[in-house]
DNA sequence: GATCAAAAACCGACTGACGGTCTAAAAAGC
DNA sequence: GCTTTTTAGACCGTCAGTCGGTTTTTGATC
């Protein structure tokens, strides 16, 4: 890695810190260079803009939090774990989340749209790849594949992005998710695991 | 109405042709006075921030809108046909939206935001009154009457408000909101005219 | 209806912060 | 020695928001 290329990664980690921290309008880049030690002009020699930084901090979430769907999607479980796993690796934001995220969240406006259209645009076609297995398995009947996907991610992060819900949401999500794929009824009740783990951070991380 | 009150209505009514033109970030402060014909300390007077000018035209926008809906759940017609009617009352932005919102639209996040959030709020209450009595009827069956109507709620807006969806995701769509609310197959058909009514504005308004 | 003081409405120059530009030169890396 | 990267920071235009002061409205009193 040059050096050019370090530097570029510092700031986006810094940026990524800040974001996360106190939002994306709130965050000065003189704050990100000062933390970086870093000249004005530096900045502007990697990146054209500071909206270009929040696309490069997206990126850096996303890819990683995609590689280890990919991962997920490979390894030979059952399909309804493999659907949880899946999902699951596209919640990492959750553990950083906690920092001091909670407040800032509602005003991130940027970053979460953003983050959410980045985060569905991969998460569909690995998502239907396991659901199409669960077809040919005889676990789940529907047409539509990649649509359905869509709509249960886009209800998802619209539900539960804000944090409270309460077990009638999940109940009804349960139950609707169940009938969009086509599933005998308890088929995927993982969900309810799935909502816990983001709602209470329980600590472990193993 | 006092002058005061006038004076402020003007500014809300340009700042709300500003905001759907151009977004609310590209629209300046001192484009909406000057517009207005107005001092900047008379803005300040009026609204004590910008933002408290958004939260005014997006008032604005959901009463008018609620007013509209209430009406048409209280009127004496079948329940789908009611459904159909108190949803389609919460899209009169869509022709406002024709304007020039095309490309501002994916910019502007504090209106969308915003805007879903309140009119969530608003219609989940309305429509759960239909749902049930829908449920009393015998054309649905289904527990979890408001977060069922949420889910669906959350589910349209993220589908459709970006206005690029296929033959597909409507009879996805359709599917999973006739099963989500117990219904019988092609009882919700009616939702397939509201998306092509909010798709391609046909220009007529009567 | 005239008077007048208080309240409401209005004014616009000014401030401070911010994103972004620029120059000209110096390190660093190859 | 040539390119890439970095430096310091003055400077620019824009923008949200402030402030002290002025005009207009109001409503009570004469």
């Amino acid at each position: 890695m040059k050096k050019g290329e370090r530097r570029k990664d510092e700031l986006i980690r810094i940026a990524y810190r800040k974001f996360l921290e106190k939002g994306y309008e709130q965050t000065s880049v003189d704050e990100i260079i000062e933390e970086a030690g870093v000249a004005k002009g530096t900045f502007y020699y990697h990146f054209p803009s500071k909206e270009a930084t929040l696309e490069a901090v997206i990126d850096m979430m996303i890819t990683e939090e995609v590689s280890r769907a990919r991962e997920a999607a490979a390894s030979p479980v059952p399909v309804p774990v493999k659907m949880a796993a899946v999902i699951g690796s596209f919640r990492p934001e959750r553990e950083e989340k906690s920092m001091a995220m909670a407040v800032q969240d509602r005003e991130n406006f940027r970053l979460h749209e953003k983050l959410n259209k980045r985060l569905l645009a991969e998460a569909v076609p690995l998502l239907s790849v396991v659901v199409r297995e669960g077809i040919r398995q005889g676990i789940f009947a529907c047409e539509q594949v990649e649509e359905r996907v869509k709509m249960m991610l886009i209800l998802s992060s619209g539900l539960f992005d804000d944090g409270d819900f309460t077990e009638n949401d999940a109940a009804a999500f349960i139950d609707i998710a169940e009938k969009t794929f086509g599933a005998k009824p308890g088929t995927m009740a993982f969900i309810r695991e799935l909502i816990a783990g983001g709602k209470k951070d329980d600590g472990r991380e193993s």
